[in-house]
DNA sequence: CGTTTTTGACCGGCGC
DNA sequence: GCGCCGGTCAAAAACG
């Protein structure tokens, strides 16, 4: 069970602090956690039996960085009438990514996997694992692009956050990041007020890079490194 | 009325 | 062994 746990941190710019992924989801806890000045909500997936967990924080020092830690797999679909719990009011955010390309301020979204999705591939990428994929692209209704990058731990991994910046390379040295996907996706917005987001897609490539480490440097240095590389040579295999 | 949120208490793991 | 901290539970309140 515990090896086989999937751990995504999403960090994703926006104002609200919920990340609307299409699933329903229920709060059932709150806290205040170390070296944060905003609380860590707690939720877990309102399926019954689905054992998704997911927690959502601010970053301690940009309030506009929501991290977003999905645990666990979905063993269901999205539901139908995305009658999500909150609403995705970041959405209206993210359309103005479009036109602030390379500002913190836009709807950017940077996923983090630091799970083990598939115990048994280890450098298997995306096309061996077509759930992540799907869930991406379909469940990231949120905005506009999603990057996903997946790394591979084997367990003690646990603090998504080094407490100090490394080197990319001590980084990729790391045992326990053995392996890394990329996983980029761009998805329109789920939510009918997003309908009106169309062209949000279109900077998939260049803006979400260009935020994604604008953002990312923020929170997790290390993985940031590895995200411009991996996005920049990698990160493409995915959608298309 | 059913579902979700809120919030304090409780529990287990970890470091000292 | 003790204290701290993160995560979860559960009862009550709020909401649609």
């Amino acid at each position: 069970m515990s090896t086989c746990e999937s751990r995504v941190a999403v960090h994703t710019s926006s104002e609200v602090d919920f990340v609307n992924d299409g699933y329903r989801w229920r709060k059932y806890g709150q806290k205040m956690v170390k070296g944060n000045a905003n609380p860590r909500s707690y939720y877990r997936c309102s399926n019954p039996g689905c054992p998704v967990k997911k927690h959502v924080e601010r970053a301690s020092h940009d309030s506009k960085i929501v991290i977003t830690t999905y645990e666990g797999q979905h063993d269901h679909e999205i539901p139908s009438g995305r009658s999500v719990t909150h609403n995705a009011a970041t959405n209206t955010h993210t359309m103005d990514i479009d036109g602030k390309l390379g500002t913190k301020s836009g709807g950017n979204t940077v996923c983090v996997d630091t799970g083990e999705r598939n115990c048994l591939d280890s450098k298997s990428r995306l096309n061996k694992r077509p759930n992540e994929e799907s869930i991406t692209n379909s469940e990231a209704g949120d905005m506009a692009e999603f990057r996903v990058i997946s790394l591979r731990n084997e367990g003690p991994e646990n603090k998504l956050s080094q407490p100090e910046q490394q080197n990319e390379d001590s980084d990729m040295k790391d045992d326990s990041v053995s392996n890394d996907t990329v996983c980029h996706s761009s998805s329109k917005v789920p939510c009918r007020s997003n309908e009106h987001a169309k062209d949000e897609v279109k900077t998939t490539s260049e803006g979400s890079k260009d935020c994604l480490n604008v953002v990312a440097g923020h929170d997790t240095p290390s993985t940031i490194s590895e995200f411009s590389k991996q996005s920049t040579s990698d990160a493409e295999p995915v959608q298309s």
